[in-house]
DNA sequence: AATGCGGGGTC
DNA sequence: GACCCAGCATT
């Protein structure tokens, strides 16, 4: 039997029931794919399932404030992503009156979506045969074909590209493609893969020669950077406090925080912020500051471990630029600080 | 070609 | 602690 029959036939009886496999709309299959980009489906399920209550349609989120896109995303990470998916929803609501682009090569010019991701749209949208290729098709094919290539080299990430594209059912490209991934994700897993039940380890030459665990083969292994975040968690006597908006090109962009002063050395028991930073930050030399937690919070992200210090300062009064404490849930804030606010409940506080 | 970008799950 | 996840944009 061909290699998509095999998968194919897997995929129809294996598949799980999720909701983006019960349209072809171009809206959803993109707000999908957009969404479980480097995400499990188990964590973006939820978050689908709550832009598609908010934004039936692509002219729903168009039309949203941004501040209302980011809230929804908040906790999904990757947040350019939240960013380029309502800057393409803008696009396609007004310039394309609505409609998607209707093929790869097109959908591809559109700002969040790749080679991946345009493949994907095309085929299960559209039935263009063009093959996916993400972290499963690496996966499946690199072990199935006894490939040790690594997939982040620009001669792997070609040769797999191929490779997928000839195997490729060009009759059932949707299928196909879906199969595939579904078949990474369930059966042909990163770690304990299922080869006994599998349908494929007759021809499997990873299995044949005992090479299943060495592959796929990655090269370079990421570096983890440490950084200080001093939080000042500003009170006024009114209940207010001050939060902005991250922006540039570092992590969190277009969240919100607290005033930060980072440190490049970890913070020792006994000392404390200067005096003239934190003036600088809200605005007053009248301040009472206290440290919330000694022991820091470590937040962990996958290119950096940020050491978390959090700072009462109670003031009198802050500046225009102060927030209720009872609107502060209504900004979208990085994890971290949703923990904070979690813990803390500091929209009920009160001096 | 290399790097930065989140948060959560698994082992 | 290391690796991975329906990758992409930028440099």
């Amino acid at each position: 039997m061909v290699f998509s029959k095999i998968l194919i036939s897997w995929y129809l009886k294996n598949k799980r029931d999720l909701p983006w496999r019960k349209t072809r709309e171009p809206y959803r299959i993109w707000l999908s794919e957009i969404m479980l980009q480097q995400t499990r489906i188990e964590q973006g399920l939820p978050y689908y399932n709550q832009f598609i209550a908010a934004f039936p349609s692509v002219f729903d989120l168009a039309e949203a404030p941004q501040e209302k896109v980011l809230k929804l995303w908040q906790g999904l990470g990757y947040y350019s992503r939240a960013r380029n998916l309502h800057e393409t929803a803008k696009k396609v609501a007004t310039e394309f009156n609505g409609k998607f682009p209707k093929s790869f090569k097109e959908l591809k010019k559109l700002k969040g979506v790749g080679d991946y991701t345009a493949a994907a749209i095309a085929s299960i949208s559209y039935n263009e045969p063009v093959a996916v290729v993400d972290g499963n098709v690496y996966r499946v094919l690199s072990r199935f074909f006894e490939v040790e290539t690594s997939i982040n080299s620009t001669a792997g990430i070609k040769e797999f590209k191929e490779l997928a594209s000839e195997l490729l059912d060009k009759n059932n490209p949707s299928n196909f493609n879906q199969a595939i991934m579904e078949f990474g994700a369930l059966q042909c897993k990163p770690r304990n893969p299922l080869c006994e039940s599998c349908p494929l380890n007759s021809g499997c030459l990873a299995l044949k020669n005992g090479k299943i665990k060495e592959l796929p083969v990655k090269l370079k292994k990421t570096k983890v950077k440490k950084r200080y975040f001093n939080y000042l968690v500003p009170i006024s006597e009114e209940n207010e406090t001050l939060i902005k908006q991250r922006s540039g090109k570092g992590i969190w962009h277009g969240l919100y925080e607290f005033p930060l002063i980072e440190t490049e050395e970890a913070w020792k028991p006994g000392v404390t912020l200067s005096e003239e930073k934190i003036n600088e930050l809200v605005g007053t030399k009248n301040y009472t500051l206290s440290l919330y937690n000694e022991q820091p919070v470590i937040h962990k992200l996958s290119h950096q471990h940020i050491y978390t210090h959090f700072w009462m300062v109670k003031m009198e009064n802050l500046g225009v630029e102060a927030v209720p404490l009872q609107k502060i849930l209504e900004y979208p804030v990085p994890v971290l600080i949703a923990n904070f606010l979690e813990e803390t409940a500091l929209e009920n506080y009160s001096l």
